[in-house]
DNA sequence: AATTTATTATTGATATATCAACATAATTCG
DNA sequence: CGAATTATGTTGATATATCAATAATAAATT
């Protein structure tokens, strides 16, 4: 029931885990002259997957701070990735999508990123992933 | 064999537990006015179970840059959390132990810490979570 | 032993995340 | 309808992480 130390935690293993990948890909995305961060990465998949949608739904998606999306979709919008079109049933909303610059960035880029992932779980079999999924989901819900 | 989306992903999922977890323990670290951060817990309690350890070893337990562990303990030590001592086999590294006031922070709150934790793996058994530990513990390795 | 190389901790520069406050717009409700 | 409430995005202040460079020391090499 009581935990040895620490590495004994789920939540420190999934940290610790998170750290390692993320160091991981930046070198990798650095290597290859991406440019741009992991998280950054990430925030232009989910709008290439989800497009339109709003900052507000890629926040609660991506659980990040408002604050940091706007800031962060300014600066890809700077690097011409993504766009933001006014939504004609809210003036208060954004519409983000990517730009076709952004559409080729990704799919450009896509091979590494697979890579990297074949990498991550390399060994690990499609059941075992699955069921590591479905492990984290609980947690979070748990904590939801 | 390809994810249908990002939330098909582990290190997605992964990602979003981590800080799912972390908002969710900060608040409540808020709401009892522990007046420190999750991260500076978890080195906390890193250096009850280590110690006496260098920052160097601090680092790479806890997957930090060096930078951070120096402002951190600059910071818990002005905190009066812990010290730092010379040590007598080199003169290039510090001994980094809890201080008696760090000692009792961290017995005084590691009940609340322990409820979080209950609360994160709760409904997941013994076996799941170590099944869960050691999948993240072979992903780690993939990528070290 | 002297020189070179590597290691540890620190500092400065920079990037980014988060919180609070705000402006604007949409929604709810009296 | 009109006032109060809620939602969205932005900005400022602040905290913290990371990278690069540096200083001091230790270890390795010749």
């Amino acid at each position: 029931m009581n935990p040895k130390d620490i590495n004994d935690l789920v939540v420190f293993q999934i940290e610790k885990t998170n750290k390692i990948a993320k160091q991981h890909g930046q070198r990798a995305f650095d290597q290859h002259g991406l440019g741009i961060t992991i998280d950054q990465w990430v925030l232009l998949k989910i709008i290439q997957e989800q497009a339109p949608l709003s900052q507000r739904a890629l926040a609660d998606f991506s659980v990040r701070d408002p604050a940091s999306i706007t800031r962060t979709m300014d600066l890809l919008s700077k690097k011409g990735l993504i766009k933001r079109a006014p939504i004609p049933t809210s003036r208060r909303q954004y519409e983000v999508k990517l730009s076709k610059e952004g559409e080729a960035f990704v799919k450009k880029n896509m091979e590494l990123v697979k890579k990297l992932r074949e990498q991550s779980v390399e060994g690990i079999s499609q059941e075992e992933q699955g069921m590591l999924i479905s492990l984290l989901q609980r947690i979070q819900k748990n904590l939801g």
